[in-house]
RNA sequence: CGGGGUGUAGCGCAAUUGGUAGCGUACGUGGUUUGGGACCAUGGGGUUGCAGGUUCAAGUCCUGUCACUCCGACCA
């Protein structure tokens, strides 16, 4: 018997969380490696859970003004140098196109590791006055970095992300874009994702590349590290004064504008999995599964079954996201297994016994409570349950948060903690860089952000015992 | 780029002192099954990462090389 299952087996995930994390994605057929390194294949139940993040983020995109357009893969070298902090921070991870057919190129071409450079050249071209502004654009699009060490989802050489790009004729206003973006995902991945999000503002050290200021929300993960899930930036004008992006104002007076950017990630994908998944594979939220709700029936083989099932997934499809899985090649336990694994938030089952009884079994993948249910309360039944999943597995998620963060006061308290957990480590910090270098060398760890609402911890860094001025969220990141 | 590890069937592994490659699973076919990863029968699948060397004989020993992977540094 055991040696029969062993392969079907997943790894623990408490054991090994990398493996265990690498495991359920393959197995669960989101992924698969390419034939080059360090890129990977969503498979369609990967994607289609793509596809609702993007349906959901498209259309809050769309609330709050703002368009969808496209921009070339491809950006020329001499466009890319124009900011040289941008350029700095993102050269050492380019990929060139060198050739165009045998030719070689006069000037070689990156792969966009982000688009700032090719639409900024843009708007420098579609902005003459301030009637023009604001100007919201946003792309769904891929990116390519090339990364030493890979992770399907959390990073890898080529992703798919949408990033938005807004030029505005003040400073204030384009501060509230940036800022309402941000809440944006924060909202986002606490409503649809059921991941609870620490919201606040990366340090000089850890914030884009040629940004102003950058503002994340951080998750963090079963295993304790943390994980950037959305970033937006504050660019003021920076970017405008490299590209010559200018407008008149109303008094006739030319000036730079001022502009944001802000993205998500199929990174985002990897946060699921990694903030609800357990020992028997992903556990998606209700709002974002690709299928809400799976029937699997027993004895399929006698007719009125299949009938029944065909029935019940008729009546389920005009409010959820349903699939019957009849196939006849699988037995009824591997289905259960296998749409467990899957991660699909309610199960039904049914067989000749429950037809007679006119209900069915009702399974949740959050708690693995079964109800029996009757056949006529189903619909009732399944949209309550699929309301009390998606709430249940963000509070279970931000209770796994509130267990692993810490604070501490000292440096010595500080490592300690590292020394035998995970999680955030609430600390206060005097604002300086060495300090920040400091913990890192020491324990890996990074400041994640300085949250929007802070709290007093002491009146000095715990790191150097100068004067402090933020309390800080820091953990051990992907 | 530094430190460790591994390369044998799609996947997971085995092969004693060097003796000519096997097991599980997956896959094909036929049948019986179906309330938690079904069973029986049968079949196909391999230049043992690559190159060279020692030997009557190499998966096994030697040399070189390549690839992958884990831990560090770099990053959405």
């Amino acid at each position: 018997m055991d040696d029969k299952n062993y392969v079907k087996e997943l790894t623990k995930m408490d054991d090994n969380f990398a493996d265990w994390y690498t495991d359920i994605i393959l197995k669960a057929e989101l992924v698969d490696y390419a034939p080059v390194k360090g890129f990977m294949v969503i498979r369609p139940y990967g994607y289609e859970l793509w596809e609702n993040i993007q349906k959901v983020l498209d259309s809050k995109f769309k609330e709050t003004g703002h368009k969808n357009a496209y921009f070339p893969l491809l950006i020329p070298e001499s466009l890319l140098n124009k900011e040289k902090e941008h350029i700095a921070g993102f050269a050492p991870e380019v990929a060139w196109v060198t050739h165009g057919g045998d030719n070689e190129l006069t000037e070689r071409l990156c792969i966009r590791p982000t688009s700032e450079t090719m639409i900024c050249t843009m708007y420098a071209k579609w902005i003459k006055s301030h009637r023009d502004l604001p100007l919201l654009i946003n792309q769904w699009a891929n990116v390519v970095r090339w990364e030493k060490t890979t992770r399907p989802f959390l990073r890898t050489a080529e992703f798919l992300w949408q990033e938005g790009h807004t030029l505005h004729s003040t400073a204030k206003e384009a501060l509230e874009e940036t800022l309402k973006m941000h809440k944006i995902y924060a909202d986002f991945c606490e409503e649809y994702l059921a991941i609870p999000v620490i919201k606040g503002k990366k340090s000089e050290k850890e914030k884009f590349a040629g940004a102003e200021a950058t503002y994340t929300i951080e998750a963090l993960m079963h295993d304790g590290k943390a994980l950037q899930s959305g970033t937006s930036h504050y660019f003021g004008n920076h970017f405008a004064k490299a590209f010559d992006i200018k407008f008149q104002n109303k008094e006739g007076k030319e000036e730079y504008a001022y502009q944001t950017s802000w993205g998500m990630s199929t990174r985002i994908i990897g946060g699921i999995i990694m903030t609800h998944g357990d020992d028997r594979g992903l556990k998606l939220p209700p709002n974002i599964a690709p299928i809400q709700v799976v029937i699997v029936p027993f004895a399929q083989h006698k007719d009125n079954v299949l009938n029944e099932v065909e029935k019940i997934k008729n009546l389920l499809s005009k409010k959820f996201r349903v699939e019957a899985d009849v196939r006849e090649e699988y037995s009824p336990g591997y289905k259960l297994n296998n749409w467990e694994l899957k991660g699909v938030p309610v199960r039904i089952e049914i067989g000749p016994k429950d037809i007679e009884n006119e209900s069915c079994i009702v399974f949740r993948r959050d708690t693995f409570e079964k109800q029996t249910v009757k056949l006529e309360d189903l619909e009732e039944i399944i949209s309550k349950l699929l309301i009390d999943i998606q709430s249940n597995m963000l509070q279970m998620a931000k209770d796994n948060t509130i267990k692993h963060t810490y604070t501490a006061k000292t440096l010595e308290e500080y490592t300690n903690i590292f020394k035998e957990k995970q999680g955030y480590v609430k600390i206060m910090w005097c604002g300086c860089t060495e300090c920040e270098d400091k913990i890192k060398e020491l324990t890996s760890s990074t400041i994640r952000c300085i949250p929007f609402e802070e709290e007093h911890i002491s009146d000095v860094c715990a790191i150097c015992g100068k004067p402090a001025k933020h309390m800080v969220y820091t953990a051990r990141q992907y």
